[in-house]
DNA sequence: CTGAAAGCGCTAACAG
DNA sequence: CTGTTAGCGCTTTCAG
């Protein structure tokens, strides 16, 4: 690795003079900046970031927090789960700002950091990263308050802080909104007997998606039936499981809103398992409008959200905090039902 | 921060002493060790892996390269493409590799890379990264050559290296076997006219399945018809179109083999948009299993590429390269074909 | 316009 | 067992 030392000693300037060359400042001379910048190319001379960031105290890094929980827990090993397909949805977006700008990304897996016994702070200051993402952690996830507590800049998914420091942010979508409207949807095509498959509740958007159902029957003035309100923990075959239970016992449900698309998934195929026709015989709404959603048969009505955006929006919000510009902290993107063939009008 | 100097301060030892007992080395008291830890976590100390890493010259990261080529290209801006689905899982299984060791991951992208003019080989010298691994890069690309042919260690995926350093080593799948079987399955089938809908040229594992799918149909004797071998970009809207072209003017064809999934599900989507039955009128084979495969409908059926592994492997070989182990450069995994429902014996 | 000197936080001989 | 010293590659005063 060739260094500004040996430029400066083939350049016969000090390394001082190097530096200020490479680094396009104003006080060299242009003949002396040519001759290095020449000598630098011919040598293949690459700055060490390392070196630079240790002085300068900037890393220019961004860490980025995912969870892999999940992975093999429904799926083999080899396929993702619902978490891993939206985070990555997200992620593409946090790379496509990220590439904008002199940042970069560094991944950070929640996993390994607990069998090493590292909190995530602990992770990101040992690489001195500037600020970090955080997405796909559960709300009861032993490092997350520490933090969001720390000075470090940090945003993150679909996880409101009430009352944080000016260094942390969040971005999200209208849940409870988005939720009541696809049920409103079902109302409107005239269902009364809706049920809903949640996610854990240790996600903030499961308990916001069920304030928006909650509501929404509040509004139709239909009784809420706590019993037809059931955990799908996110996963294909928990809403399997259960939905397979639900429409076994209570005939006289005709839709289901699913806090995912995966869980619709799963719902819908335990419905047609039981004989059901779906939309005929039951309406399905999913959630979240992943890859996934436009392919199965029937297609899914489902909550678009944008993920790519949301990611790049969280980028962008975080570099907004470390270079310290006062801009909001919150940001709440808007969804938008999208229609497909897995609802329609209540036939009984 | 605090450094070590503090902590040296506070204990009343020298800086050496709390390093050797941070590190655990063996010439410490067990005493000054006890106190200096203690110490340490009382002020929340936290190495400074960039300091360590220009010491040491060690930084324990590994870049990972992968291209978001196509993302815009086929689909709007916020869903993906064929291949970074693939490469999505592939990055999966390395990031669960890397996550047992002591290194991380650092992500670069090979689009911003061309924007700042900067070589992939540049990017990771910058950052001093110890190796790296690379994906979903074209045969073709500028900056490939330059990166293999540096001493920094190197994995690549799907793109075979002839006589590479020993620094250089990759991990594919057996492409020419698997789309023998594939086709012999659909000959097996009674298929004897059989397209072809490959990817595009830049990618080494299209010249493979093309080899294997010709092998395939001059083992069964059947005469090779070039203008049935079709470019469909690894695309699923290209992939649609240039098979509806085909199918219009080749009614006699009752086969198409699918160098991916999703150009099989856009095949699929012409096929049934032109009035054929999947799989009694046209039978469909694709490539790689995404998860997108299970969910169509009809159920494809494809050659299974254990892409989670890939990408372990690759960690794997890559930390092996980075610590001078003597292990295999070269890493051909098995596919096996899933019989789906798209295919079918032939009725014409 | 240029250079000398100090130092970022840490590790690693070398001496004691 | 512990401290002194030097230095990793770079940036940044401060003098000239």
């Amino acid at each position: 690795m060739v260094t500004i030392k040996e430029i400066a000693a083939k350049a016969k300037v000090s390394i001082t003079t190097v530096s200020r060359a490479l680094n396009g400042h104003t006080d060299v001379s242009e003949r002396t900046r040519k001759k290095i910048t020449e000598i630098a190319r011919d040598m293949k001379y690459s700055p060490n970031k390392l070196a630079r960031s240790l002085v300068s105290n900037k890393s220019y890094t961004i860490g980025l927090l995912v969870s892999n929980s999940g992975i093999d827990e429904e799926i083999v090993k080899n396929k993702f789960s619902s978490e891993m397909m939206f985070v990555m949805e997200v992620m593409s977006g946090i790379n496509g700002y990220v590439s904008e700008t002199n940042y970069d990304l560094i991944l950070f897996n929640t996993d390994s950091s607990e069998q090493k016994n590292k909190s995530y702070t602990e992770l990101c200051m040992e690489r001195r990263v500037q600020g970090v993402i955080v997405s796909g952690v559960k709300t009861n996830d032993v490092y997350l308050k520490e933090i969001t507590e720390s000075n470090l800049p940090c945003v993150l998914i679909d996880i409101p802080v009430p009352n944080a420091n000016n260094n942390v942010g969040y971005v999200t979508t209208n849940n409870i909104d988005s939720a009541n409207n696809a049920v409103r949807h079902l109302v409107g095509l005239g269902h009364k007997n809706i049920a809903m498959v949640n996610g854990h509740e240790y996600a903030t958007v499961s308990q916001m998606r069920l304030k928006g159902y909650k509501e929404a029957l509040k509004q139709a003035k239909i009784a809420l039936n706590e019993s037809w309100i059931l955990d799908g923990a996110f996963g294909e075959r928990t809403a399997y499981k259960v939905t397979f239970e639900l429409l076994k016992k209570n005939p006289e449900i005709t839709a289901i809103f699913c806090a995912s698309d995966l869980m619709a998934i799963g719902a819908m195929k335990a419905a047609q398992d039981i004989g059901y026709n779906v939309p005929q015989r039951l309406s399905i709404i999913g959630f979240d409008d992943i890859l996934l959603a436009t392919y199965v048969v029937p297609k899914l009505t489902t909550v678009f959200q944008n993920k790519y955006k949301m990611g790049y929006r969280a980028a962008k919000m975080l570099v907004d905090i470390i270079e310290k510009k006062e801009k909001p902290r919150t940001i709440i993107l808007e969804n938008e039902l999208r229609i497909g063939d897995s609802t329609s009008a209540c036939l009984l």
